[in-house]
DNA sequence: CTGAAAGCGCTTACAG
DNA sequence: CTGAAAGCGCTTACAG
């Protein structure tokens, strides 16, 4: 049998309640009994029960985060920086997947409502966790990227038009008139307001944006690629790409190397959210970074200010966007066209 | 106040142990009595707390894996593939990164000890973990991939030897006689076995190895592009590399492609793991699957088992690997060499 | 089929 | 500074 805290109180000749302070609590205790707590905890191997303090104290210092996947190394960055500042403030993480399927998902939420977790990250993909969790601000719930609940729930986001602002304005800054647009998985609010937001930069512009200009990449390597080729098919093919995703952008440029063009010269890319792959490709990819690691840290002392029951926290953070001119966009080719 | 127990059973006109049993155990009553607590439940929003279940019936349902990070696709895979088994079997995880270092293991090691969680899943990097947790056969754990504590600690995993024995054999196979591998994390046992496996299965062959044809790549994308390079300036380049894991492989052929070689022509390329990079390379590499799914489905199936206390479980699970042939390995040219 | 009671292993007012 | 006691919210023999 495991040792419990009786077991040390006796051991050392005191009672539980004092057994108790001398291991969690020690100024509320004599030097001499300290040691002697201490000495006995250690003779017989005491480890405390995590399960009855929390049951006692009322929380279990832990924290659930659900993301659709970590396929995408963007979540996995994600949720490396929850964890890492999670950890600075005493919490454990919890992990869920909620691309698996809406049982996968209820179950979770349930996590939270039967007590095992004390808040709840939701890094959701168009995935239906709003079913699960109806909006109630009374339990500590932050959002990350994607709002799917209403305010007074906080979200911890970037600013999608504004990424796509950025993008656009580079791209036509290096005289590029013919910009198309390979967009995430609609689903995922994100993707929607990047595209949204580049139809918006475009009409700022006065560029014309056809609707062939616009292709679903749904935040997969093979549609992404897939829609690079039809937008190489066009009569009139644009002279540079916004993926709404680096990993798309890197997808669409392997495809036109294929076809043997030269990137940046036949054809400028510009990606989102500065992926390891970016870095990595050839050439490397131009990007609008997105401060995963940030984003995570915030969320994750968001929540941790919610369980504390702070009052009077931003129920919407936007943090910074940054734009990352490397190699694969450039002037454009004066047209020499038809 | 969230309502308890004897809130519902009051609501329901019983006892809180038949109110208990109704809602868990819901043979043990009668028909009408099930309804009535049923109902009184519904009507005040009653939820399990699941942590004083749990200290009463001294369980959590709690998984802990630790694994270095999840940059690495390998490692969020298995990580996935870990945590989709361990909901199917009631389990949920937690999840440690132990790449941050040794406070952090020992933090994450306690939630063992603390009777947070009920077993522990470790992947290990080369990490010191074995440090925290003595080989105390009685504790719940699985070793993914590398053993770092001593049997009976069981670990699952796949046979490193036999993983670069595959590889080797299919470059010798196309002619090759001038093969050079790129090493992982040499602190790690598999990146160990695979070099050592790698000089063994060369020496079965009657291939010279010299020293020069064993680099450094440490798992890092930059490091092994260093390898690379370092191997291309050999005197006597080789013909073939057989790297110990896919991401170096990418980045040791973009070194190549950078200096104009042509893959598979001017040099072969094999790799490990079969990461999801592997089939968007160009051109696609060959490489050793290593069944990652299986691997995480696996443990967890194992772990549980112990957490049972089921008898006579195995204390080593080798998975079989598969050798991938694509587009990056050819015949060797023949040489027309000084 | 149901209830009274004990107990899982802690923490924390309250009194001294 | 220390102890006796209550209690966190469940489950489960034990009796009936």
């Amino acid at each position: 049998m495991r040792p419990t805290l009786s077991d040390v109180a006796r051991l050392a000749g005191v009672s539980v309640a004092t057994a108790s302070r001398a291991l969690s609590n020690p100024d509320l205790v004599a030097d001499g009994t300290r040691r002697a707590v201490r000495d006995a905890a250690n003779s017989c191997g005491y480890r405390i029960n995590l399960v009855a303090r929390s049951l006692r104290i009322q929380r279990t210092d832990t924290l659930l985060v659900l993301t659709p996947d970590i396929e995408n190394p963007f979540c996995a960055n994600l949720l490396q920086g929850i964890e890492d500042t999670a950890f600075d403030m005493g919490y454990s993480v919890m992990v869920g997947f909620t691309a698996k399927g809406d049982r996968r998902c209820e179950s979770y939420a349930e996590l939270l409502s039967n007590g095992r977790v004390d808040g709840m990250l939701v890094l959701d993909g168009g995935t239906g966790m709003s079913r699960f969790t109806g909006p109630k601000p009374e339990v500590p719930v932050v959002q990350l990227l994607d709002r799917v609940y209403e305010p007074p729930v906080p979200v911890v986001r970037v600013d999608d038009g504004a990424i796509a602002d950025l993008a656009v304005r580079h791209l036509s800054g290096l005289g590029h008139r013919r910009i198309a647009h390979i967009a995430g998985p609609l689903v995922a609010q994100h993707a929607l307001e990047r595209r949204d937001g580049f139809i918006a930069a475009m009409g700022r512009l006065g560029l014309p944006v056809p609707d062939t200009y616009i292709q679903a990449g749904e935040g997969q390597w093979d549609q992404a690629s897939g829609a690079m080729e039809l937008l190489l098919n066009l009569p009139e093919p644009p002279t540079a790409v916004y993926c709404a995703d680096d990993m798309m952008a890197c997808a669409a440029m392997d495809v036109c190397r294929a076809r043997g063009l030269r990137i940046p010269e036949d054809m400028s890319f510009i990606g989102t959210n500065d992926m390891p792959e970016s870095q990595r490709a050839f050439p490397q990819l131009s990007t609008v970074r997105v401060p995963d690691a940030s984003l995570g840290a915030k969320a994750a002392e968001l929540l941790v200010a919610m369980i504390r029951s702070q009052q009077g926290l931003a129920t919407d953070t936007v943090l910074p966007v940054e734009l990352l001119a490397r190699a694969s966009c450039s002037p454009v080719r004066t047209a020499v066209a038809a």
